[in-house]
DNA sequence: GCGGACTGACTGAACGCTCACTCATTTTGC
DNA sequence: GCAAAATGAGTGAGCGTTCAGTCAGTCCGC
């Protein structure tokens, strides 16, 4: 596995820094989301995160570390929202299921960071941007290995289902990236229940089942 | 509907400023499809459309007109594949059939330009950002279309499908987005039939049907 | 057919501004 | 009193945009 870039720091105090980066993240996060990455500048990530230009760079060594932050920040956050949600499930179809309705809730809940991810993990650099997408792929892994679960335990998807973890880690995606369109048109809790019936006919996992 | 966003130009011969847009427009796709909008200058769109920086301005009045006219381009450009496949078809469930597979293979082949534009979609200026999304809401309006047909025509999509024209539009998009992790998963045509073949199952269009 | 006036597209150097990043100095806290 | 941390004015590179000037082609009077 790929493992998560390591910043050097100026400062030395290895707690100190653990929790400014984690400031520094949320801070960046919300100063992203409002302006973008690009018209985003240090100064208001900075004075957003309670510091002068001068001290962040203490605590990190580029906008990009910067970028790669929240990035981290954000994607572990719906990691954890998953995680969570299958926590005490033991039946794997019921298992997936519950992962697949969390996953999608994460979607709509976070739709704004969502949406920051996708626009702006191009922006990283080569070694940040390959981090991310090895987290994302590790995400991705999860699923696999739910759905190969549930069908041991009797759900039929059809066929090889080679794409099966990519597309139902794909497709709740649409709740933040179409926002635009969907706001108007139906209310959250109908597009998230909608959204995840489709996956699971898709999947061949029966409404009657579990 | 929302009328396409007009550009005031310096030069008066109208025909000369619609293929001199249509080049700058190629040309700049190329060049954003490898630096990046942000990271792409005036300079390299001009060298790459055999324009001086002074006359690129003769055609457009600023880089943001430039996004704007490649957005246009691209997306004219998958919407009308989509209507050459369906072009000869009249029976509605076979006719969305070949719609999706064509939008499908669409995503795949032109998976660069369909990257660019999720990428940088949000760095448009407002009026330029809204004309683009009318003009992708036109096209998922099309779909909408094109499943009401099929569901008169006996296609079995269960409960209301509010999302079904979102989901069709979106998923193929994942040839695209996340072709980071597929090219090195299965082959195009395997993941086009795959993704295809789920959402006719979604849709509830069966293999024996048409 | 010819010289001069005009038109309009083209050129690229220069302007003005923004912004990521640095570093000499000051403040903090132990 | 001193090391660690914070400060913020300064620096210099980069970029979108402008504009004064060039020049090829066209029109017109004769």
């Amino acid at each position: 596995m790929t493992q998560a870039r390591t910043i050097a720091a100026q400062v030395k105090d290895a707690d100190l820094v653990a929790d400014r980066r984690a400031h520094i993240a949320s801070a960046a996060a919300r100063v992203f989301r409002a302006k973008g990455f690009h018209n985003a500048t240090i100064r208001d990530v900075a004075i957003a995160a309670g510091l002068s230009q001068g001290s962040l760079y203490n605590y990190v060594r580029s906008k990009d570390d910067i970028l790669y932050l929240v990035h981290q920040d954000l994607t572990a956050g719906y990691a954890a929202d998953v995680e969570q949600a299958i926590a005490g499930i033991a039946e794997p179809r019921a298992r997936l299921r519950a992962a697949l309705a969390a996953f999608t809730h994460a979607m709509a809940e976070r739709h704004a960071d969502i949406t920051l991810i996708y626009q702006e993990t191009h922006a990283l650099g080569d070694e940040s941007r390959r981090a991310v997408l090895a987290q994302t792929d590790h995400f991705i892994q999860r699923f696999e290995q739910l759905i190969a679960d549930a069908r041991a335990a009797g759900m039929a998807l059809p066929g090889a289902g080679r794409l099966a973890a990519d597309i139902v880690t794909f497709l709740p995606v649409m709740l933040a990236l179409r926002r635009w369109r969907l706001r108007d048109a139906l209310p959250r809790d109908a597009a998230e229940a909608e959204l995840v019936g489709f996956l699971l006919r898709g999947l061949g996992i029966e409404d009657t089942d579990v």
